[in-house]
RNA sequence: GGGCGAUUAGCUCAGCGGUUAGAGCGCCUGUCUUACACACAGGAGGUCAGUGGUUCAAGUCCACUAUCGCCCACCA
């Protein structure tokens, strides 16, 4: 009868249609000067290997924006990259070379990027393929390296053109040294981490041979590097040191002892030792103070010619060493424990050097101003709103950003030196002499950008700049940049201040953050833990929709997300269902002999009067008396479509998730189509119209969230439709369903809230009193208001709860003393189920007290609020309104209560 | 040292000032009812962390407290 399997096998569906969709062109957008584009750069994943569950939420999130408005009719550009990632890509590929014995430096730098490339274009292929498997419909042809000719263009324009402004210069400035990395690192690329360490008081002998000064150190072996003893001149304590000199015992320095008001007089003794070259507040004062600065280290931690007998040694050997020798000299005073933060390399995890080092800097404050004003008069938005002032704080305070990588891989600095005249030639392309003195002894400058200078640019070079292009001029600003808060400041306040720049325009109207993906337990996900889970995996076992489904439905912007197998098994199980509730459609279709008919004729109507087929079917549907639950589940569904367009413009996309779901699951498959089946079994009255109608528009609601099952399903449904019933081929590129505020309907929704009270009631008392499924039962439904309607729906009701003979009757026709009865007071009805022989009377007579309790209180406290002046005088009208109308129909109730516990009396 | 977030059912979380607070998973009872056992029907389970305030109305807004988590910071 039907071909159609009986349970969704995703693996089968997933590539057929990402290869059609991708065959059909529907990923590239159609430049159309009249329309306003949406725009999303994606974030350009590290080229440093597998995707993980952090790029699938953000592939899923751009997906289900990019879809929805693409099906709104919009010109929809999402740009897919990669970065190259320098250090990162760098670190990964020298440990490939150490598994073989080999490193960069027996390879040479030619060699060596050569390998990396060779890395790159492996793992760009398997990024491509995850995002695929993801189902992204980005724009393939405009995918974009951060080393393309394009970009690199962009890198060293915006280099050359930030360097003439002089807001890039060349300095010696204490800088974060990785010495496994052996380069330069910016602030924000080391990690602070607790350390507990101690406190060492040293003794520096005094110059004039009389006592000593002792200062309070963590790092005693900087101790070589110091160049004076500083205290606060407030503190009366070393008056009479003031001016005079101390020893560094071993290597025997003459120091000054200073003062300078940036010394803490509570901590240690009061006096601090300065190490201008190793740390950065000593640094700072010996730039006030035009203090000696000494760097006692190599680039791998070693200690240098400045360390004297300490020369060769390891930085953490050196430290044993001092402090036996300060010991043996009597010179180390106490060790006390201490715990203070200590910097590490964001990507070995190796100890940080701070160390004054000849670097490029940007000058960021002014660009900082610009990009703080983009935020705060609102040209830009950040979801969640919590992060502006995370943003703002972080600006307000900026320092400048070191640039200069000592790495091979990245964009080399567009700088060239000249041998002879020692000028600087700073260009975008390769210039073949000096530009002062005309040489052609010239070297650029070997080391590279940090990897977020490329990144910063991101939303304006992926375009074509610093070309003029139709992309740039048609799809720049762009919509919204989506991406995790954790590089709010590595990336996103980046874009703002350099596309801000560069183009003079914010670079995107909406900041949107999600938070991060974490085990079941809430633990941050990493190998050492071994509770990764890959998406790959993931999809495998539970395809693509169930994935997108997992990491989506029922989160919110800036949260984390816990992610386990039951999130997983709740999406593969709702795919099941889609699948099961299109099968049943699809076969009703198959099996009614006037196939489709009724759908013809309105398809027709629709086409001669020129409109929508669903909005032809609807309207007809409306204007019909009967059947009532036609009326009520394309109430519903429009109701739906008006929640989820409100919720997905408020970005709010998880909860638009879940009432798509709780509506198709909850209505469609337990209600309607339960009594769908009765109706198909009747020669009149087809529910088929309807059916597809629901189904198919539920389909379009939920396509943006699960494009593969949605795609799958509704061409299932449409080879099934009379030709021409939908207008495109495909439902990524069908209309997204907008609501029709005609098709509200309160009352098919009364009605059928009450059929549905009672269908539960019924089997409520079936399964307390353990009446056996197959059992019929008797029933009678006393009812005044909706007698007519309800008595029109008993063949629903006789089904669905099992019971007849089923009569519906008026509450006049109820005998006064009836036999002793179950009775269930609804909101509109009375249920009587007659089991005299069977009721334990005691406990119906509790169960009905308890009731008139609970609604008793009901009353009470709606009773208090409408007799409160300022409660009718202040809140809205239409509140009052349904307060009062609740408190009557709860006084009915009671009253309805009563009665029937009047029969136990 | 500064800042942010979380605290709602056994677990994981929605709920964005207006019904008697919801979902998934788990649990209990029953059912292989011709779309689906990845399912169906029924059920148990919550002083919305605490205190105070704003409001006609607070899980929702404000303040403080507690616990947990995160971010930033030049804690020698």
């Amino acid at each position: 009868m039907t071909d159609i399997p009986k349970a969704y096998e995703p693996g089968q569906v997933e590539q057929k249609w990402y290869s059609f969709w991708m065959e059909q062109g529907h990923f590239i957008p159609k430049i159309d000067h009249r329309r306003k584009p949406f725009v999303i750069i994606m974030p350009p994943p590290n080229v440093t290997g597998e995707l993980h569950l952090g790029h699938a939420l953000t592939a899923t999130l751009e997906d289900i924006m990019v879809r929805w408005h693409r099906m709104r009719g919009e010109p929809t550009l999402w740009l897919p990259g990669v970065d190259h990632a320098g250090i990162a890509t760098q670190v990964v590929v020298e440990q490939k070379l150490a598994e073989e014995g080999l490193d960069r430096h027996k390879l040479g730098r030619e060699k060596f990027i050569e390998r990396v490339w060779e890395w790159v274009k492996k793992a760009r292929h398997s990024i491509t393929y995850q995002h695929q498997r993801l189902g992204a419909s980005c724009d393939w042809t405009r995918e974009r390296f951060t080393l393309d000719d394009g970009p690199c263009r962009a890198v060293r324009t915006a280099f050359v053109r930030l360097y003439n402004k002089g807001l890039i210069y060349r300095g010696e400035r204490i800088i974060n040294w990785c010495p496994r990395c052996q380069t330069a690192l910016s602030d924000l690329e080391v990690q602070h981490k607790d350390v507990t360490g101690n406190l060492y008081y040293l003794r520096y002998p005094l110059a004039d041979g009389d006592g000593y000064v002792t200062v309070a150190t963590t790092r005693p072996e900087t101790y070589l590097g110091d160049t004076a003893v500083a205290v606060n001149p407030e503190d009366k304590r070393f008056k009479g040191l003031v001016g005079k000199k101390a020893v560094l015992p071993v290597i025997g320095r003459v120091i000054p002892i200073i003062t300078d008001s940036a010394v803490d007089t509570s901590f240690g003794t009061g006096a601090v030792k300065i190490t201008p070259g190793h740390d950065p507040v000593d640094f700072e004062i010996s730039e006030r103070q035009s203090l000696a600065i000494v760097n006692i280290l190599n680039p791998d931690a070693t200690m240098n010619e400045e360390a004297g007998p300490y020369a060769g040694l390891d930085r953490f050997a050196c430290r044993q060493k001092v402090l036996a020798d300060f010991e043996k000299a009597g010179l180390l005073e106490k060790i006390e424990p201490h715990s203070h933060s200590v910097g590490h390399c964001e990507r070995c995890q190796t100890m940080i050097e701070p160390e004054v080092s000849k670097q490029w800097f940007v000058k960021v404050a002014p660009l900082a101003e610009a990009a703080i004003e983009a935020v705060t008069d609102g040209r830009i938005v950040i979801i969640p709103e919590r992060f502006t002032r995370v943003y703002l704080n972080w600006m307000e305070n900026i320092r400048d950003w070191c640039i200069s990588r000592q790495l091979w891989w990245g964009h080399r600095i567009p700088v060239w030196y000249c041998r002879k005249c020692s000028e600087l030639t700073v260009s975008v392309d390769e210039p073949s002499s000096c530009s002062h003195c005309g040489s052609d002894d010239i070297i650029q400058d070997p080391d590279v950008l940090d990897t977020w200078f490329s990144s910063a640019l991101w939303t304006h070079s992926t375009l074509g700049w610093p070309e003029a292009t139709d992309d740039l001029a048609y799809f720049y600003p762009t919509s919204v940049m989506e991406t995790g808060y954790d590089i709010l400041f590595f990336w996103v306040a980046r874009m703002i201040m350099m596309g801000l720049e560069d183009t003079g325009d914010i670079p995107f109207h909406i900041v949107y953050l999600h938070g991060l993906i974490r085990d079941e337990k809430g633990e941050k996900m990493s190998k050492v833990r071994g509770n990764v889970l890959s998406p790959t995996d993931a999809i495998e076992e539970y395809g693509t929709d169930a994935l997108r489904f997992a990491v989506t439905t029922g989160t919110s912007p800036g949260n984390d997300i816990n992610l386990g197998q039951h999130r997983l098994e709740a999406g593969r199980n709702f795919a099941n269902k889609l699948w099961n509730a299109a099968r049943f459609v699809c076969q009703s279709l198959d099996a009614e002999p006037t196939k489709g008919q009724a759908l013809t004729e309105v398809a027709v109507l629709a086409r001669l009067k020129g409109v929508d087929l669903w909005q032809a079917l609807a309207k007809l549907v409306a204007a019909q008396a009967e059947p009532i639950e036609d009326r009520w589940i394309l109430s519903r569904l429009n109701r739906l479509a008006s929640n989820v367009t409100e919720l997905m413009s408020n970005f709010q996309f998880g909860e638009a998730e879940r009432q798509i779901h709780d509506f198709f699951w909850g209505e469609f498959c337990d209600w309607y189509i339960e009594i769908a089946k009765i109706r198909l079994s009747q020669p009149n009255s087809s529910p088929l119209p309807v059916l597809s109608l629901a189904l198919e528009t539920t389909l379009r609601l939920l396509h943006p969230f699960m494009p593969f099952i949605t795609e799958e399903l509704w061409q299932n449904l449409r080879r099934r439709l009379p030709n021409g019933s939908l207008a495109s081929d495909s439902i990524m590129i069908a209309p997204y369903p907008v609501a029709n505020g005609r098709a509200f309907d309160p009352e098919a929704e009364r009605v059928m809230e009450s059929v549905i009270e009672i269908i539960r009631s019924i089997r409520n008392a079936r399964a307390e009193h353990k009446v056996a499924v197959a059992k019929w039962i008797e029933a009678r439904i006393y009812t005044d208001k909706l007698q007519s309607a309800i008595a029109s729906k008993s063949a629903v009701i006789e089904t669905l709860a099992k019971a007849r003979p089923l009569a519906v009757l008026s509450r006049e026709q109820r005998e006064a003393k009836e036999e002793k009865a179950l009775v269930m007071v609804l909101k509109e009805a009375d249920v009587v189920l007659p089991w005299a022989g069977m009721i334990d009377l005691a406990a119906e007579k509790q169960r009905l007290e308890g009731e008139i309790n609970t609604v008793q209180n009901e009353i009470d406290r709606l009773e208090q609020r409408l007799k409160d002046a300022a409660f009718v005088s202040k809140a809205p009208a239409a509140v009052v309104e349904k307060e009062r109308s609740k408190l009557q129909s709860y006084k009915d109730k009671v009253l309805r209560l009563e009665q029937e516990l009047a029969q136990f009396s």
